[in-house]
DNA sequence: AATGAATGAGCTTTCATTCAT
DNA sequence: TATGAATGAAAGCTCATTCAT
């Protein structure tokens, strides 16, 4: 994740191809300025919307906000993205990248289900509570609040939490438990320390997940329906 | 007002406490009825705006719509409220107060604290995924989307969460266990299944509930910091 | 058609009952100052736009133009018109209705086919020449000018044409004559004189009107094609 | 006209010299290749912007539509014409270069004052209801709907109008003809068909033309001031 | 000559709120 | 108390035009 948060812009555009994006400019140094020019300010403008967004919601920023955050007037702005929708939307799409990415690579050196599950939860929780504002916009903001973009929003979030899908399937569970509905609460639960935690707290992100797997997997013996 | 609001709403849904509903008007008949016709209709507004603050969200929701489903004009509307973000707050509190209504019913015959927990989780996902508006935008409207109210919508909220820190300091816990962690966690997973409970799956709010505690209560043994 | 223009704003909402109009004030004058309070400004708004889109045109006539005409802010505008569209549309609908009185009129008490021919074509020409605003942007504001209307644009000249219709097939004309050429060649020369009739010059629109209809009139012995 | 359309960025700029065009490029053969090449766009764009012009008018038509449908830039666009305006007054000149052609042409062999006023009648309604786009935004876009080129727009239509004023003044006619009308009125009827003529119709833009001339050609003996 | 991002003024429309009646 | 027209600030967006490259 610190990789594709180095190289935003990139994530938007290309193909993710690991290992190339380091090499790249290296190889081809003297394209990377002609490049740089042709679309150097929609980076810009994506970034400051993705704080934004963050920061305030959908509603509370204002399309002049993100303009004036990115050095421009209102009007460039639709230059690169034609409706404030398909801004978030782009957002939201890095966003799930990012934070899909993060989550692939912390997941991708451990074999073990139960430690792959806790290391998602951490890249997960440090990206929505510190890292990365773009994959804090898809937690913050929801797709139904945004009428004019919900399908797309809610098909980007499906993409990502088909990831943890995989990951609870792989989990050793008895087999009667509802594993959708212990995605469902532990995500709910992730997602919900944005709304509470402060990066001052005892807790980091990183201890914070840890207890929420912790909580999870010592329970697994009995998950059963209760009578 | 609080009395006002607290009183029309109890009577519109359940005869939560039987016959007092009925005795007030009894009481003092001879104010009740200027009053009462007066103030008829500020709870077919607060209705009106729980309603749709549930369905569309703040922003979402025009001070035209909640006007003409209470069967007013807009202008009528601010005898009642001074602002929108009052009628939120109003909302708020009204909702905070039937949902802490209802979880302190549902756990005040109990008396394990583990039972007891399980009962407030059950009576809050009830409220907020099925029976109850008010309780809904409680958890839908998130108070940093409402600059206005935010400070007033925290400090209901924090009153009603209250009532769960109380729940949790009574569990019978190992001494590190980071109870206000803990607490949070367990709302958030019950808050974020409004994001993704349908009335009509296999799951009911109660079972759901079930679910819910069964994951805390048998993993407490090792809740503790990772090293 | 000067019954229509003295009372311009009613013919938009009721029905136009002959004679009626000029008696119902004098019966009931209680009731008019309430009414003419509810909607005192709309007809202000109405001919406003009439004025404006008759003399710029529908794009070159703004909102603000329109507004600040009838005394009041956009906004304000609103509350009458849902958008600028349908300004125009209503507009457009009273000037067929003002124009269809003024031709209905003007050829009520004539019997020959002929005559009342030239009769509409002087209550037509008189109309969007001189005095009627309404009239006026029937003929000048093209319905495929304004996409977003041009159906419902064209459905009201449809129904005043059907008028046109009538008095053509009325003509006691060779079975070949194609009487809709004649007809829209017709109504073309009249409407054509919106672009160079000057109030100045030294012939009347009912001169006007007749020179046209004598130039057909007398021609209709040979209208056959031409080899 | 083929001839005005074999040399068009030249016509738009200086006054038509006949022969000079194809000598020029002759007596300076080193130069014209270059400038040839780099005024090869420019007819380009103005064929666009008479089909645009055209088919949405001006208003509705914009600068972006007319640089793609010519294969280029907005910003390139501006190499050619100043601004929009003068670009549509460039196509109205060549408007009426061509559609004068069409008529002179049509007109010259011919000696009797009718028959020649019937050609021109159906080489003006060819050239505006089928064969081409610059004659045809002659009489779609009415000066008075482009304020930043009335003037000049009125008067090139004036210099073509000029021809007919020639052909109606030849017309063998009673003394009191008011022959200004008749030419209006002419010329109203034949370009109003363009709002009504679908070319799917029966008749065809020749036989409608000759049926507006037989229609005034046999009016003219009585066309006298009506008392 | 060509590019295309940027400009900036201006557009139509929205909406919480006010206020004369 | 209720009305609903009016307000006025601000919103998202458009588009002819400019300008550094």
């Amino acid at each position: 994740m610190p990789a594709a948060l180095a190289e935003p812009s990139r994530a938007l555009r290309r193909p993710r191809r690991a290992g190339t994006a380091a090499v790249a400019p290296a190889v081809a140094p003297a394209v990377a300025p002609r490049q740089a020019h042709a679309d150097s300010r929609a980076p810009l403008v994506l970034d400051a919307a993705a704080r934004l967004f963050c920061h305030q919601g959908f509603e509370g920023t204002k399309v002049r906000d993100i303009a004036s955050a990115a050095g421009m007037l209102p009007g460039s702005l639709y230059r690169h993205f034609a409706t404030k929708e398909d801004l978030l939307v782009a957002v939201y799409l890095r966003g799930v990248e990012q934070i899909s990415a993060a989550v692939e690579t912390a997941v991708q050196p451990l074999a073990d289900p139960w430690e792959r599950l806790q290391a998602a939860c951490v890249a997960h929780l440090e990206a929505i509570l510190r890292d990365d504002d773009y994959a804090r916009v898809v937690v913050r903001v929801r797709p139904a609040d945004v009428p004019g973009a919900a399908d797309r929003l809610t098909a980007l979030r499906e993409r990502y939490e088909a990831l943890w899908r995989a990951l609870v399937a792989a989990l050793p569970l008895p087999r009667r438990t509802d594993r959708r509905t212990l995605r469902l609460m532990l995500l709910g639960a992730l997602n919900g320390a944005q709304n509470w935690y402060r990066a001052d707290g005892a807790a980091s992100p990183r201890v914070l997940a840890r207890q929420f797997v912790t909580l999870l997997r010592e329970s697994q013996q009995p998950l059963r329906e209760p009578s």
